[in-house]
DNA sequence: TATTGTTATACTCTATAACTATA
DNA sequence: TATAGTTATAGAGTATAACAATA
């Protein structure tokens, strides 16, 4: 096999590329990471669960607590018990929360235009698309 | 643009896959995570500071102490002070070192491996060599 | 008894600032 | 004075276990 970097190390080195990158994106909607993590996972759909929407997210439900609360107080999502099983609460974003999420993504998605532009595009659509996959069966 | 995850949600979530992936190898070298990093760094060339080595690993300097600690008591790698400037420590592998980050190294190649079989050949051949491109460009 | 959401506690990791020795 | 390496301290982030409510 060709020499190159370790897989592993490359997408590490690039996770906090784009965390960096994208900082400034989300500050200027004051949000963290995690709380956009949150609301972009919710805009798929609800979460049925608050157990769900943590493993959905990759972090354990105690950790999620604080990060509803907090966007539940700024009216971004609403967490209504679910009638069936009262133990659950069913965590949904408001409109104001999705509108939020997209105005978020789309900025994100200029820093990722931004950062791929020197690829040759051929190449950048097969990448992202097997990045795609490899993190869909990830799950 | 096509729908999608976030490049860089999908960075994370396959740094978390891999580092699990090739942890039971590195246990198996009774090495730790940034153990490897540093070693997979120095074997590309000596550093001949500590500073330059650890912004080349992505950490700071103060944190790469103890894993060099560690891994001179180990014998994995040598310090010897800089005669031109007797400040600096040029750090380099020895030989056991050497042995050892190859084969954790084709260890981990065979995890990439069995992560990537999914993939078309052709895709994969494209997406590695982005990937590292990318991580490069990153430097 | 088991599970959901929550809270509390302990532990690890990280960032920052001081200290030494050389320059 | 400035820099390389080191050490110490404080803060953030994380994992674990216990708790109340519901099933």
């Amino acid at each position: 096999m060709e020499q190159r970097h370790d897989l592993g190390a490359a997408f590490a080195r690039l996770t906090r590329v784009m965390i960096e990158a994208e900082t400034p994106v989300l500050r200027a909607h004051d949000v963290e990471m995690w709380d956009y993590a949150v609301l972009s996972a919710l805009e798929e759909g609800a979460a049925p669960t608050q157990s769900e929407l943590a493993a959905a997210v990759g972090r354990d439900k105690t950790r999620l607590i604080p990060i509803l609360d907090r966007l539940e107080a700024r009216g971004l999502l609403r967490r209504t018990p679910d009638p069936a099983d009262r133990r659950n609460r069913v965590v949904a974003l408001t409109d104001e929360g999705r509108e939020l999420v997209r105005s978020c993504r789309a900025g994100i998605r200029g820093v990722e235009a931004e950062m791929l532009a020197a690829i040759d595009p051929e190449e950048r659509h097969v990448c992202v698309a097997v990045l795609d996959r490899l993190a869909d069966a990830a799950r």
